[in-house]
DNA sequence: TTTT
DNA sequence: TTTT
């Protein structure tokens, strides 16, 4: 299909701590349950409400395991930017069952931290080993180099002074 | 909790027609199963591979169930701005299900058709019967409304040139 | 035009506390200024770069400025969704100048406060003093209320059982 | 800054054929003029009222700025996830102005087309010569590569069937 | 002018 | 299981 948008914002506390396992061949992938909450006041009573909404994540990158792995926790808020997929699998009984999980892979992937412990956070753009700096055998996280990609051919004297 | 977010934007195509069904007390809910692809080249091989992804959207808002069932067909291809909810379920034998929707309701959600056929289309906001024009007996479809609040104290004497 | 979308997300800082002022007809807008960073390693030197982006948000929302002047103060860290809008101005020597601007106005736009301080906060959409209980004479912050709208009509037999 | 996002998503049509310029070192830079407009019924006198925004989007990545060149054509709709930018520049009379665009550069930047025309199309991330197989010396687009990385270690069995 |  |  041409052009079609499959995209998963959100921002939410963790549940638990991040669960990674790893592939036969070795590759990381890390389990985060997020969890969203609404508020509002009933119509009728004037009661205060809330409803919480779990989200399972799954982080296939292997660069943002390792952040997951190393700064986030139990209770940590993040901002994350995935896509939606479901999967479909037969538990111990022989059901079909269907899960929903929000997946964090290839491009287009982003995990922020939003609480700014540890000095280690910043921002992680899924970047699988791309183009800027982040790759090789340092175990440095990847970073997020928009400024970089294209820096030449662009008069980029942005001083930080404030147009309004 | 303070400060969450969960949003969904999808940009797809409807697999079928939109399904209206009603509550006892008479409010439309619409289905829509909507359609996501992902196209890649095999790395490997080299060859062209595609994944569709199929997703469940569920709209309680009374202005735009009447736009799905007024407007929207098979095949059509649509912009939607919701909410993951997952809800729980019990199947005819027994079994205890989970099924995890696109939900559009309230505030912050909106459906937009991306092919503007039969002069209907444009884009709607799920205004819940809110400030703008649009309620009232009338069956018009609400009318997303930004330019017109807070007009006042503004010089928006914006001309629809293109300033660059 | 029939479907378009016109979005901005931003997680950043307040540079400094909001400025609230007030139309002649006394309304209120708000004015944020909102930094958003990027850092990055420069591939050559392997240096550390950063780069600060500031952003002009306007709300014309009456329940979020109100939100704005209460609970917001230089440094605080919002989440906010609105749409971009470029204004043309005159300045004191007769120059025609442009100003891009985040605006918050009329539906699909959020603020949320992403450090939980004050125990205040909370998340809000713009209600435009909708449908949503937090309009009426008392100066209560409007709450999103999502779960709320067309809640008749649903099981909503939600308990937060993880279905993972 | 740790944990700031910083994203602009449009859906629009191109004002007129994409600009594309090259830098002195020969990498090519796109620009798009794109428009979003808002239709809502005056609350008063009831009358359709419509407002149409122009945005300046700025492409930096050459794959990007290909599949602009090859495919986009003035009046083709488009979505498009940049960053929001604003640049300092002096005109030829030595006055100051700013400039904000919304800049597709690196990460979690894509274009697609929305209107299938051609057989060309199909959803583009920015891949900046990533991981994922459109490099070399090939001229064909970069894909967007979701589903094949990370491939490995998961059961995929999704087979395009509706599961609802 | 923020934040790390 | 989080957070307020």
């Amino acid at each position: 299909m041409a052009g079609s948008v499959n995209k998963v914002i959100l921002v939410g506390n963790l549940g638990k701590d991040p669960e990674i396992r790893r592939t036969q061949d070795g590759r990381p992938i890390a389990n985060l349950s997020i969890a969203t909450s609404e508020t509002w006041r009933d119509k009728g009573t004037g009661e205060r409400k809330e409803k919480t909404e779990w989200h399972r994540v799954v982080i296939f990158n292997e660069g943002l395991c390792k952040v997951a792995e190393q700064y986030l926790k139990k209770g940590a808020k993040v901002y994350i930017e995935g896509a939606l997929q479901t999967r479909k699998w037969t538990d111990q009984s022989g059901v079909e069952k269907y899960s929903t999980e929000v997946v964090l892979q290839g491009f287009n992937s982003t995990l922020t931290m939003l609480d700014g412990r540890s000095g280690g956070g910043g921002s992680f753009a899924d970047d699988a080993g791309g183009d800027f700096g982040s790759s090789g055998p340092s175990m440095a996280p990847p970073r997020r180099a928009v400024a970089s990609a294209g820096g030449g051919g662009r008069n980029n004297d942005m001083d930080d002074d404030i147009p309004f």
